[in-house]
DNA sequence: CATTCTCTGACTATCTTTGACCTATTGAGT
DNA sequence: ACTCAATAGGTCAAAGATAGTCAGAGAATG
C-alpha cells in the first residue's frame, strides 16, 4: 500500500475515534512513518483539503502543530452541497447574494451572519482595479470558504 | 504547551478574577516560570500589544514594576475607530486576523462571527492570480465593509 | 509511451527562548 | 547635592524548534 495512503488512514482512524479533530506533529509522524516530513503537507494537501471536507491550521516554531478538522457529516449537507457541487470556480454578487438570503431562510445563518455576509462579497468591499472575472472568481472562493467555516460548527 | 502560552493564560487569568489590570514583576515571574526574564517582555510584545487589546507600562529601578491593563471600549466606539483611523488602504492577513481576534476577546463579535470573517480575507480564500498588494487593498476595504454592517446592528 | 501521482531534499518562513549588554530609579554614604 | 552600588526593567541578535514550498526524481497507471 502507498505511503500517502497508509498515512492518511492512520488520520482518518484518529478522527474516527476521538471526534472531529486531531492535532498532531509534522516531523514525529514523519519519523513513526519513515519519510520525509513534505510528505505530510502532500498528504494533506491531496487527502485533506477542504474540498475533501476537512480545515487545517498549523503553527510553526517550537511548539508547532498540524491540527486537522472534519468538517463533512450529516448536518451540513446543505452547505456541502453548495461547496462541492452548486458553486463552481466564479459566481456572481447577485447569485452570491441569492444563496446567502436562501441560507438565511432556512435558519442555516442569523441575519447578523447573512448581512455580514453579503457585505464582504459587495461590489463596494471589492473596488479594486481587478477584472470582473476575477472578481467573481475569488466571490465564488470566499463562498466557499464561508460556507466551510459555518459547516465546521455545524458538526451534529 | 509552550511556555509562552503558560505565561498568557497564567496574566489572563489574573486579568479575569481581579479587574482590568494586573501589576507585575518581572523577575519574579520569569522565576516563577523559570525563565529568562526577556521571556516576559517577549510575551507582552507578541500576546499583549495594543492590538490584542492591551496597554502596558512599566518602571525600572528599585520598586520597578509592570503594569498590564486591558482595554475595554464600547463597540461601535471601537469599531468606528478601527474603519477611520486604524485601517488603512492596506491590510495584510496576519494583521486582520490579529484585529478579528481582538474583537471577539472583547466580545464585539461572537466567535462564530470572527470565524467567518478569518475565514474570508484568508489566503485561500483570495487566491486568485492577483498582486499581493492589490489583495491586502480588498483586505482592507472588506474588513471596513464588515466591520460597518457590524456596527450597523450594535446600538451602543 | 505519456501522463499523472508520490516522494524527497534543499531552501525558506515563522515562532520561541535565551543571554549579553543597556538604561532607569532609588537610596546610602559622603 | 553628588556619587555609586544595588535593583529593576528593556533591547536585540542569535540559536533552537517547527512547519511550508517547490522543483525534480521515481513510480504507477492507462
Amino acid at each position: 500500500m502507498r505511503l500517502s495512503d497508509s498515512i492518511e488512514q492512520f488520520i482518518k482512524e484518529l478522527l474516527n475515534e476521538e471526534s472531529t479533530e486531531v492535532e498532531l506533529k509534522r516531523n514525529e509522524l514523519a519519523e513513526y512513518f519513515g519519510c520525509a516530513p513534505s510528505q505530510i503537507n502532500y498528504v494533506l494537501a491531496t487527502r485533506f483539503s477542504p474540498d475533501h471536507g476537512y480545515l487545517t491550521e498549523s503553527r510553526r516554531g517550537g511548539g508547532g502543530y498540524i491540527r486537522i478538522v472534519r468538517v463533512v457529516q450529516a448536518g451540513s449537507q446543505r452547505l456541502m452541497y453548495l461547496v462541492n457541487d452548486r458553486i463552481g470556480d466564479s459566481l456572481e454578487e447577485e447569485e452570491c447574494l441569492r444563496l446567502i438570503s436562501q441560507l438565511k431562510e432556512q435558519r442555516i445563518v442569523t441575519a447578523d451572519e447573512a448581512a455580514l455576509m453579503a457585505s464582504v462579497i459587495s461590489g463596494r468591499a471589492l473596488a479594486v482595479p481587478v477584472p470582473d472575472a476575477l472578481k467573481n472568481a475569488m466571490r465564488a472562493k470566499m463562498m466557499k470558504s464561508m460556507l466551510m467555516t459555518i459547516a465546521a460548527r455545524n458538526r451534529d
